[in-house]
DNA sequence: TTAGTGATATCC
DNA sequence: GATATCACTAAA
C-alpha cells in the first residue's frame, strides 16, 4: 500500500518525523510530465529556537518565518551561493523546527538530492501534504537505521553539536 | 585542502 | 551601501 504522507505524519516533533522519513520516498512530477521517485536515506532534525544549529536560534526573520509555520510546510533555502536544501516543516505552528532532507539512496547530499530532484526556492512556503509537484509516499520500507552527530554545524556549540540528530538508513 | 557562489543578516 | 557568514560540492 502506497500512500502520501498526509499533515498528520509531520504533526509530531521533528525527533519522531526525522527517523521515520528515512526509508520514504520523495516523489517530484517535472513539468513535462515525468516523475521522479528516490529514497530517502539520511535526514537531520533541527529543534526550536534553543537549538543552536536551527536557523530560528538567530531569532524570527524573513527567512525563518516559514520555521514557524504549520508541519509539511516545505522550507527551501541557498547554502554557500549555490546549494538548495530543503526541509520539511514538523510540529505545531509557532514552534521553529524542521526535519532537513539529507541525502537519497543514489544521490548522497542535500544539494545534490535537490539538484537531482529540480527544486529551487520557488518550493519554498509549499507543503509536503498539498503540492500538486511534490510529495511524500511511505510504501512499507523499514530501514534499519543508526544515528549520528549532525554535520556542517560547528558553529552551534558543544552541547548543540552533539545531539545524535542525525539519522541514516544503515541496509 | 581549497575555490566557488549569492542570499541573508548585521553592521555602518 | 558594505561586509561577514553559511545545514555544500567538486576538483585536486
Amino acid at each position: 500500500m502506497i500512500e502520501r504522507l498526509t499533515e498528520e505524519f509531520y504533526h509530531r516533533d521533528c525527533l519522531e518525523v526525522a527517523p521515520e522519513l528515512v526509508g520514504k520516498v520523495i516523489c517530484r512530477r517535472l513539468p513535462d510530465g515525468g516523475i521522479l521517485r528516490e529514497r530517502i536515506v539520511e535526514t537531520e532534525a533541527y529543534r526550536g529556537s534553543e537549538d543552536l544549529a536551527c536557523h530560528a536560534s538567530k531569532g524570527r526573520t524573513p527567512r525563518t518565518e516559514l520555521l514557524y509555520r504549520e508541519s509539511g510546510v516545505i522550507y527551501v533555502y541557498l547554502c554557500y551561493g549555490m546549494h538548495w536544501l530543503m526541509n520539511v516543516i514538523t510540529g505545531e505552528r509557532e514552534d521553529p523546527q524542521g526535519v532537513l532532507i539529507r541525502a537519497g539512496i543514489v544521490h548522497n547530499g542535500p544539494a545534490k538530492l535537490t539538484k537531482y530532484l529540480q527544486i529551487d526556492k520557488s518550493f519554498n512556503g509549499g507543503n509536503f501534504a498539498s503540492h500538486p509537484d511534490i510529495w511524500i509516499e511511505d510504501d512499507g520500507c523499514r530501514p534499519k537505521l543508526r544515528t549520528d552527530v549532525r554535520v556542517g554545524i560547528d558553529y552551534a556549540g558543544d552541547y548543540w553539536k552533539n545531539m545524535p540528530w542525525r539519522w541514516i538508513a544503515d541496509d
